[in-house]
DNA sequence: TTTGTAATTAAGAATCATTCCAGTTTACAA
DNA sequence: TTGTAAACTGGAATGATTCTTAATTACAAA
């Protein structure tokens, strides 16, 4: 997965730093965590030196802008990010702020969006929000 | 609808005051705009001569959180709320952030999702995030 | 109808994730 | 090696949302 990230910024002429190398590898090591900007950034801090916040939020949002990864926006919570970018449903625990995965049985032909709503999609989100086996007894 | 919203209200044990009944209006009459907390108390303040911006989060968030409404949250923008509770897809305009609704051909069996992958499902959030007609074209 | 009180409202301050800014550094093509 | 657009930095600014505290009110019970 790091290999196809590296490859895709290549081809889309973005240059690679330190910085957005640090910022991947924590992406990739933690994509089943959903990590969100904060935990982005204590990770990498501990590969490079020197990062700051600011271009953990300008990195992400350059990478998910390319769509080389997937940005999960939130209101009450943190944005959390994830290398998985093929289609599925994200389980989101409204108890722990867990977000899991889960294979989509079917899906939408965007094709038929298009023409039935005149609608031209780029990227979808499917999310569930609920609670996980932990936080359902309270 | 507005009588369907005010009869789960009396359900829940909601007081009904000038202001909610504002919001509740406004949340009707403008559902397929998916309004902004800002646009709803815009509107309701016409309608009720007394009514604090506070107040209107507050309703929103209560009435959400008892499943009377559904709060479509996001992060570049302002957060949208809809009276329409039926699980649908929303078309989200990347252009002119009009969000439009999508009659899902399929629906997946909630069962399964806590069987499979031991998650209990409280609400769906399922968005197509591309171009509305008007903005395809630049 | 009147009363008691828990729920609701108001106004402004506080929050906090995220973006913006302006100056400095750097990756990488030539 | 050099030139330059892109990337990085840290601090200030932003803005939607939440919090706080005090005043008001809906409505159940008397
Ligand atoms: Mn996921
Ligand atoms: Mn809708
Ligand atoms: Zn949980
Ligand atoms: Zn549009």
């Amino acid at each position: 997965m790091k290999t196809s990230i590296i490859k895709k910024m290549r081809e889309k002429g973005l240059k690679l730093t330190p910085q957005r190398l640090a910022i991947i590898e924590v992406l990739v090591d933690k994509t089943h965590l959903h990590p969100g900007a904060s935990l982005i950034y204590r990770e990498a801090m501990k590969k490079v030196g020197s990062l700051s916040l600011s271009t953990v939020y300008s990195t992400l949002n350059e990478f998910s802008r390319h769509g080389i990864i997937k940005m999960l926006e939130f209101d009450k919570m943190e944005n959390r990010y994830e290398g998985n970018i093929m289609e599925h449903i994200n389980l989101v625990c409204k108890g722990c702020n867990k977000i899991m995965d889960y294979k989509v049985p079917v899906s939408i032909d965007l094709k038929e969006v298009a023409k039935k709503a005149r609608f031209w999609v780029t990227d979808t989100r499917l999310e569930y929000h609920g609670y996980c086996q932990e936080c359902k007894g309270k």
